[in-house]
DNA sequence: CGGACGTTTCGCGGGCCTCCGAAAGGCGGC
DNA sequence: GCCGCCTTTCGGAGGCCCGCGAAACGTCCG
C-alpha cells in the first residue's frame, strides 16, 4: 500500500482523528486522556494510540505509571491543520466549532486562527521576517521590535525551523510556525494578551482555543495595527 | 464524524489513493482510466470515483460518453503532497518511486521536486518575488527577468492565486505554486528544458514525471543558477 | 437502426479492523 | 507488602465497506 494511503487510513478513522485533534495544540496527553477524547475504552485507545506510534505520527514517553502522547513534530501538526481546510463534505455548515475556535487557536505551539494569518500577513508585509531559503529569517529591525516586545529570539533560533509557514485551516493562508511562532504566542500568553480557555470534559477541541483580552486587542492593534 | 476523519477516510482507501495519485499533475482522467490506475473493476471505480467528486475532493465533467475527472483544485493538490511528506512508517525505505522522481515532476500544473524547491528558494532569496499578504508578488525586477524567459505574468495573474507556497513531498520545503508555478512550468515544458516521460502502462506514477534536458540543465544553470 | 463502448446501478459475498470485557503487568502510595 | 491506578494484552463479536458480476442506461459510429 502506498506511503499516503497509509498515512490516511491512519487518520481516518474516528477515533484516531478525534486523538489527534486533541494533541494539535502541541502538548502531551497520557493513554487515558486520549481514551476519553476519542470516547472509547482504555483497551482500545491504547491499541489506536499503538498505531499512531508505530506510524511515526506520534510519539510517546513513559513517566511513571503513564504514558504522553505527543504528535511527532511539526509537519504533523501542518499536515492535520492543511487537511482539515480541504473543501467540506455536503453544504457547507458554517464552521462547526464556533467563531471564537477561528479567532485564535494553538496549533504545535503557535497561534493560528484570524489572529495568526494577520501576525503573518503583517510580519512579512511589514518587513519583520523576509525569505530566506526553506523558511523565513528576522529582519535586523524585525529583531529590534521582536526583542522589545519580549519575543525571545535565542530560543527561537534553537528549534530546529526558525520560522516557516503553517497552513492555516480555518483561513486558508498560512500563518507562523517554527521556533519564532512558538515564542511569539509563548510571549503574548505570558503578557495575557491570548489567555487559554479551560478544557471543559465535554468538547475536547475547545483546548485549543485562545481568548484575546482587551488588553491584547488593544497591544495587537497599537504593535502590529490588527483588528482583533 | 469530524471533518477531518472524514477527508482521511476518503484519502486512506488504496484504491481511492491511487486514483488521487494518478490525478496529482493536475490533468483529467476518465472513469475507465481511474479503474486501470487503481487496479479494480469498472463498477467498483465509478463508486469510489463518485466518492471522491461528493466530497469535493475531485471535480467531474462529462463530454460525451466519458467523463473526465480531476482534483478539484491545487489545494487539494497541496494537501496530498503535505500528507506525502509525513514521516514514513517502519524504516525509511528510501524513495519508492527512484530518485528520477524526486528530481522533477509535475504537481498541479508546476514543477515540483528538487528543481521546484531550488526555484523558490532562488526566485525568493534573489529577489523575483517578495512576500505578500497570501502569498508571492513579482518584484518589479522578477517581472522583467521573467517575462524576458517569456513566462506568460498575465496569463499567471488570471489565476485565483498569482503564487503561493506548496509543501514538497519529497524535498520538504515549500516548491512554487498558483498561476505563476503553472506558468513557469509551462514555458519550461515549452522550451524543453524539461520534459514529460511518457505514462508506461503498469507504472502509473510516473506519470508525474519530468525529465531535465541538456538544455534545460544549461538554462536553469545560466538563468536561475541552480545546478539541475 | 443496431452494435460496441464507456459508465453507472444493484445485490451479494467477504475481509479487514474496530470495539469491548476480562485479565495481567508496572508503578506509586500507604 | 498490599492495594489501587494506569496501561497493555488477549480473544471474540460485530459492522462497515470494498470489490465483483450482471444488467441497464447513454453515447458514438457504421
Amino acid at each position: 500500500m502506498s506511503n499516503l494511503a497509509t498515512i490516511a487510513h491512519l487518520i481516518g478513522d474516528p477515533s484516531r482523528a478525534a486523538m489527534l485533534q486533541a494533541l494539535l495544540p502541541g502538548e502531551a496527553l497520557t493513554a487515558g486522556e486520549l481514551a476519553r477524547v476519542a470516547g472509547i475504552g482504555a483497551a482500545a485507545a491504547s491499541a489506536q494510540a499503538k498505531a499512531l506510534v508505530d506510524s511515526g505520527l506520534v510519539s510517546v514517553h513513559a513517566q511513571g505509571r503513564h504514558r504522553y502522547h505527543r504528535l511527532a513534530g511539526e509537519e504533523v501538526a501542518s499536515a492535520l491543520e492543511t487537511l482539515m481546510a480541504l473543501p467540506q463534505a455536503s453544504p457547507r455548515k458554517s464552521w462547526p466549532h464556533g467563531e471564537g475556535f477561528r479567532q485564535a487557536r494553538l496549533c504545535w505551539h503557535h497561534v493560528a486562527g484570524r489572529i495568526g494569518v494577520a501576525l503573518h500577513a503583517r510580519m512579512t508585509g511589514d518587513g519583520w521576517i523576509e525569505a530566506a531559503p526553506g523558511g523565513w529569517v528576522a529582519t535586523e529591525s524585525g529583531e529590534a521590535r521582536l526583542a522589545k516586545l519580549g519575543v525571545d529570539l535565542a530560543a527561537a533560533r534553537r528549534a530546529p525551523r526558525f520560522a516557516c509557514d503553517c497552513m492555516d485551516w480555518s483561513e486558508r493562508r498560512p500563518h507562523l510556525s517554527g521556533g519564532l511562532g512558538r515564542e511569539i504566542a509563548s510571549m503574548m500568553t505570558r503578557r495575557l494578551w491570548l489567555t487559554r480557555i479551560e478544557p471543559s470534559a465535554t468538547d475536547l477541541l475547545q483546548r485549543r482555543r485562545l481568548a484575546c483580552t482587551p488588553e491584547g486587542a488593544r497591544a495587537l492593534s497599537v504593535e502590529f495595527g490588527i483588528a482583533a
